[in-house]
DNA sequence: CGCCTTTGACCGGCGC
DNA sequence: GCGCCGGTCAAAGGCG
């Protein structure tokens, strides 16, 4: 988790340091062309070029030291990717026990795929950390899980939040929460609840490690598009200033918003026009169709 | 009144 | 077969 924050602020200390000696270049120019366009050698002018030239090696020296950063970073970080397949490799060589939801296989929406490759060194960050140098099976268990299901994991804007609410612009009916053996928080089931033949379903759990960080997995595949117009603004978050971090505000209760657009007048309309759209994507559907209106039954 | 969340009970897979 | 564990069910209560 932490690499892929420090990579962001990384690149953003370098545009800044590049920002800084553009703004010091402008400032010193202007300067110069108040107090005549020409630079006296022993003027206060002449002072603020030589501070220019002083910061502007000032920040040389800086974007060297941080080049060289990251380049260890990025070192480090191939490294613990080594280590890291390494472990997961010894942990199925001795046999682990191998659960039902590690033989499921699952499908991934686009946004979540987007998601997935935002979030890809959190994901072997979060499950390998935390825990003793043995290698336990639940922790294999649940690489072998994130592997396969698609995990999409939020930062939460406050640190107290208790609430597992993720704004990814579907609607979600909480089936059952229960508390895991290797993670204190509980963990919340889903079901996707906007169309009733939906077989989505998403779990989501916070973060050991890190409380603030909330791990959603979905399973399946939606047969509609998104349900709330607003409820995507989440997903939108990636391209804002703080870039493959997802923001939840606790206080908004997604099934809350979804309960006022249930007594909207025009909701059945919608809500007919949404799944006539999911349907007229799907091909089998489009197959059934044809084959029911040409007195054919619909191959398989 | 309808839909939601909560939560304890239950079910089924897996390893021993 | 037993126990552990994750996942699901369903009754009860809350909320708008």
């Amino acid at each position: 988790m932490e690499f892929t924050l420090l990579d962001t602020s990384l690149d953003f200390n370098s545009r800044t340091l590049r920002v800084h000696d553009e703004v010091l270049k402008q400032e010193a120019q202007s300067n110069f062309i108040g107090l005549g366009g020409d630079m006296p050698p022993n003027t206060e002018a002449g002072d603020l070029g030589e501070e220019l030239k002083r910061l502007s090696g000032e920040n040389k020296k800086l974007r060297e030291m941080l080049t060289a950063m990251c380049d260890k970073y990025n070192n480090l970080r191939n490294q613990l990717m080594e280590y890291m397949s390494k472990l997961h490799n010894n942990c199925n060589a001795t046999g682990s026990r191998k659960r039902k939801a590690e033989k499921t296989s699952t499908t991934t929406t686009p946004n979540n795929n987007l998601l997935d490759a935002h979030f890809n060194g959190i994901n072997s960050e979060s499950s390998s950390s935390d825990e003793d140098s043995s290698c336990k099976k639940s922790r294999v268990d649940d690489q072998h899980i994130k592997a396969k299901n698609s995990t999409v994991y939020v930062r939460t804007t406050g640190g107290s939040d208790t609430t597992l609410i993720v704004k990814d612009g579907y609607q979600w009916r909480k089936y059952g929460q229960k508390v895991t053996r290797d993670n204190p928080y509980p963990r919340a089931y889903f079901k996707c609840s906007f169309a009733p033949t939906c077989p989505v379903k998403k779990k989501v759990q916070r973060s050991v490690n890190d409380m603030s960080i909330i791990v959603a997995t979905y399973e399946g595949e939606h047969n509609h598009s998104k349900v709330l117009e607003g409820g995507g603004s989440a997903l939108n978050l990636i391209s804002t200033d703080q870039p493959k971090t997802l923001l939840v505000n606790g206080n908004e209760k997604m099934s809350s918003a979804v309960g006022h657009s249930h007594k909207q007048p025009d909701f059945h309309k919608l809500l007919i026009e949404k799944m006539a759209s999911s349907l007229t994507k799907d091909p089998n559907f489009k197959a059934a169709l044809a084959a029911a209106l040409s007195g054919k039954k619909p191959s398989t």
